[in-house]
RNA sequence: GCCGGGGUGGCGUAAUGGUAGCCGCAGCGGUCUUAAAAACCGUAGGACGAAAGUCCGUAUGGGUUCGAAUCCCAUCCCCGGUACCA
């Protein structure tokens, strides 16, 4: 039977008929009206794609696909972010190689990403661990490193000692305990490259505030940049330099009574008095055992230790003692702070423990004993009556900077990225340490610096990446000598392979340059970039900061890499996260195959708002499958072409509006209200009578495009239409098919819902009212009272007030 | 703790100041079938009622309004982010 839907026979048609007409693949260099639709690209695992990847790819591909249908020439492509601690750990569990295995599971995401139906287009795909693609990694890194933006700095790593392992911070538990091995997580300190993204806090900033983006995932990165405004203020101490700390709250001043340095801040030994400093030397040893292994202190009781000297407050000239404690960061601010307890409940707290004076000087009430919020100063000398925090706040600065022992100060929590990794699996960082020179960059001629097939890529256990095993590796020249020298043997950060792939697609066939000039000036920045907020605060600030960077160093017209940025919402199983661990992970093949990869789409996109996500119920595929086979049968009492094509009015109106709220919905990514409105259209076409008018399903067929793509070619093909539909134009609205001859107005009293009748749009408001005091039944419940006001709303409803009794 | 999002039938959701529950899943009744599945037709928030209809109902309590799921205040719960950030 031809009206039969059958998803398997058609879908492969389909699939094989795209790939060979190369339709999903323009021509970069001439297209006109480009729009280039990307989405973050998979880490290729040994799983293969997961539901939540697949719920990612079906709803941007519906977004390129639609885009399409709007004129545009549409580049959409997809690569392999394979390189990375995961693949390496995976590789070790199962001891095999990674590069062995990545080239399968990229064949197998490659299939599994074909069968979705997406419009990807093959010719430009990338995959990181692929030298063509590392060259320019290290490429960028060279470029960064000419222009000041890459350094070498010692910093702690989180170590595991029984695994002889650096780790990623991610790989460290709650607990501080290693991922692996549950063994207590150590620090050590090395040597590492970072790249200066602090140099672009501001920009990254306050690009924010106009960046066309989801607003959860610029709160993120508001959040995560952490910009506070305060002031330096030095406090000075008999005989040695000043302290300087940070304050948000200068106008407190008067109420800091106590200071305090974090334990590892670098003065804290050598301003410990000489009676304390045995004490305070094992307070601060004690206390980075527990920063490294992650122990908080929660209790009520706060940590800490009087270092037996006093520093001089700046402004009363007051003796005021310095301590040591936990609860002082290090890398904040200055790592040192002057102690508010009227107004920090943390002060609060130790300046009770260790009784210390409170002393309030701003009014207000307090909560756990000390007052955050605005009020009076008081207690502050001359400052005494203004308000605080402003404008308190920029005269107790003006006065300190007058004496020097101040100054304004914008602090962020965001730190340089280090992208030092004493790992195996990831592209060699391109430098060179020459015993004469010191670390030189490799000529970019030399590039790539190929990772070696090294057999044992076990982590080493001194500190150093496995590549430091092998001396045919290691051994070389100094670029800048000649002489003998050391290769670099760290590799970077995975995050730095994904900081720039976009930029790399529309080159991705290019050997000369890492992103050609005139490609990248048609295509990008790109228009509208899709992918999940787990991504909201690393790699899309990564890839802000790099391409902030290349702007800068003239590789670039652009400053921001995605003009436009959806976050799509998580799928969950049984309400939760789906994880390896939980073991509730669905895997979608087996659902593809049974149900089609359009009715899977259909499905995934149908459940709820894009950007909420939703919960995998399998029994909800019924749904979207019911509707493909109802689709498939109005198809086949499609009225036969010559006849007499009459569309009749009703189904008319109902088509147009069917195109106008899957024309509204669908831009903005609302998919389900999107389909919701396809399925009430076939619902007016199965309950009127046969045969199926020409324009109906053909508008079907345009308007399911983007959703089922498959069925979508299917329904044009056997409507008699050329190939393809993915290249027509998106069916537009006829407003005169908008109106409706009778509209339900609802006659209400007090509102309350009374009585409600049909009458032709567009009434005045008058006869509106003029009907609804007319209704018999209204008239009966009115019993002869007059209602004191009428509302009218045109078209909907009539609301009588009345008087309760 | 703090920041953000959310709480609507058995379930996913729709409606963002004007008929609450569109669309779908599961259910129930029926048709077809030896039977089941599939498919199709119908039904469907709760209570009372033969029906007409009435009352209740969008986490909970209050408020604003002619009218509140929608706006405001308070409380509870769920999800995500973050966590001694001075």
């Amino acid at each position: 039977m031809p009206s039969e839907y059958d998803h398997a026979a058609l879908e492969m048609k389909w699939r094989q008929r795209w790939q060979g007409s190369h339709i999903y693949e323009p021509d970069l260099l001439t297209a006109p009206n480009p729009y280039y639709n990307l989405m973050m690209f998979p880490y290729p695992s040994a799983e293969g794609l997961h539901v939540g990847n697949m719920y990612a790819f079906a709803g941007a591909d519906a977004h390129g696909r639609f885009q399409r249908m709007q004129g545009h020439q549409v580049f959409e492509p997809m690569g392999f972010d394979a390189f990375g601690i995961h693949s390496e750990n995976f590789a070790l569990k199962v001891n095999r190689h990674p590069a062995d295995l990545i080239a399968g599971n990229v064949a197998n995401f490659r299939r599994q990403l074909e069968r979705l139906g997406g419009q990807f287009d093959w010719s430009k795909t990338v995959a990181t661990t692929d030298p063509r693609y590392y060259r320019w990694t290290q490429w960028l890194f060279l470029q960064l490193w000419k222009g000041g933006l890459a350094y070498r700095a010692r910093r702690n790593v989180k170590w595991c000692p029984t695994d002889l392992t650096v780790l990623a911070d991610e790989q460290v538990m709650g607990d501080g305990t290693c991922e692996r091995c549950g063994t207590l997580v150590v620090e050590r300190e090395l040597e590492q490259w970072f790249l200066r993204i602090s140099a672009y806090t501001d920009k990254l900033l306050a690009n924010l505030d106009w960046l066309d983006w989801s607003e959860s995932t610029k709160l993120l990165q508001r959040h995560w940049i952490g910009r506070s405004e305060g002031a330096h203020i030095d406090f000075p101490i008999e005989g040695q330099e000043p302290l300087r700390v940070f304050t948000t709250r200068p106008d407190t001043i008067f109420g800091a009574t106590f200071m305090v340095l974090a334990p590892n801040h670098p003065r804290t030994l050598s301003l410990a008095s000489p009676e304390r400093r045995a004490a305070v030397a094992d307070y601060v040893a004690e206390a980075a055992r527990r920063r490294i292994a992650g122990v908080r202190n929660d209790s009520d009781q706060p940590q800490g230790l009087a270092l037996g000297r006093n520093a001089r407050h700046p402004l009363t000239g007051a003796e005021i003692p310095l301590f040591t404690a936990e609860y002082v960061l290090s890398d904040y601010g200055t790592g040192a702070i002057m102690a508010v307890p009227a107004h920090d409940q943390r002060d609060h707290a130790f300046a009770t423990a260790f009784e210390l004076p409170i002393i309030p000087v701003v009014t207000g009430e307090s909560r756990d004993g000390a007052h955050s919020g605005s009020g009076t100063l008081i207690n502050s000398g001359p400052f005494d009556g203004l308000g605080a925090p402003d404008p308190a706040r920029e005269m107790v600065v003006a006065a300190l900077t007058e004496q020097g022992l101040g100054q304004r100060q914008i602090t962020y929590k965001l730190r340089d990225w280090g992208i030092s990794r004493q790992r195996y699996w990831g592209p060699p960082i391109p430098a060179i340490h020459c015993p004469v020179h010191g670390a030189v960059p490799v000529p970019e001629s030399e590039l790539p610096v190929l990772l070696p097939h090294i057999d044992d890529f076990r982590p080493l256990g001194t500190g150093e990446s496995p590549l430091a095993r092998d001396p045919d590796f290691y051994n070389t020249t100094c670029p800048v000598c000649g002489g003998p020298a050391k290769r670099e043997t760290d590799v970077s950060d995975n995050f730095l392979d994904s900081a720039w792939y976009y930029l790399r697609y529309p080159s991705a066939d290019r050997d000369d340059v890492a992103f050609d000039r005139a490609l990248t000036r048609r295509w990008l920045p790109v228009d509208t970039y899709i992918g999940g907020n787990e991504h909201a605060v690393l790699h899309l600030l990564y890839s802000r900061f790099i391409a902030m960077a290349l702007h800068d160093l003239g590789w670039l017209d652009f400053d921001e890499p995605f003009k436009r940025f959806r976050a799509h919402g998580m799928i969950t199983k049984d309400g939760a996260k789906m994880s390896k661990s939980r073991g509730n992970v669905v895997v979608p093949d087996e659902y593809i195959e049974r149900f089609g990869a359009d009715a899977f789409r259909l499905y995934l996109l149908a459940m709820g708002p894009f950007s909420e996500g939703g919960d995998f119920r399998d029994t909800g595929i019924n749904g979207p499958q019911r509707f493909l086979n109802h689709v498939f049968r109005l198809l086949a009492q499609v009225e036969a072409p010559g006849t007499a094509e009459v569309e009749p009015l009703e189904l008319a109106r109902a088509r147009n509006r069917c195109i106008r709220d899957v024309t509204r919905d669908t831009p903005e990514l609302k998919y389900n209200t999107a389909i919701a409105a396809m399925m009430t259209f076939v619902k007016h076409l199965q309950a009127a009578a046969p045969p199926v008018p020409r324009p109906a399903m053909e508008t079907l067929a345009l308007l399911l495009a983007p959703f089922c793509p498959h069925a979508a070619e299917e329904i044009w093909e056997r409507l008699g239409n050329p190939y393809s539909v993915h290249q027509q134009p998106w069916p537009t609205v006829d407003q005169n098919m908008l109106t409706r001859d009778q509209v339900v107005v609802v006659i209400s009293i007090n509102g309350r819902k009374r009585d409600q009748m049909d009458v032709p749009p567009g009434l005045s408001e008058d006869e509106l009212r003029r009907r609804a005091l007319g209704s018999k039944r209204i008239q009966e419940l009115l019993d002869g009272s007059t209602p004191t006001k009428v509302f009218v709303v045109p078209d909907r409803q009539v609301n009588l007030v009345v008087p309760q009794r």
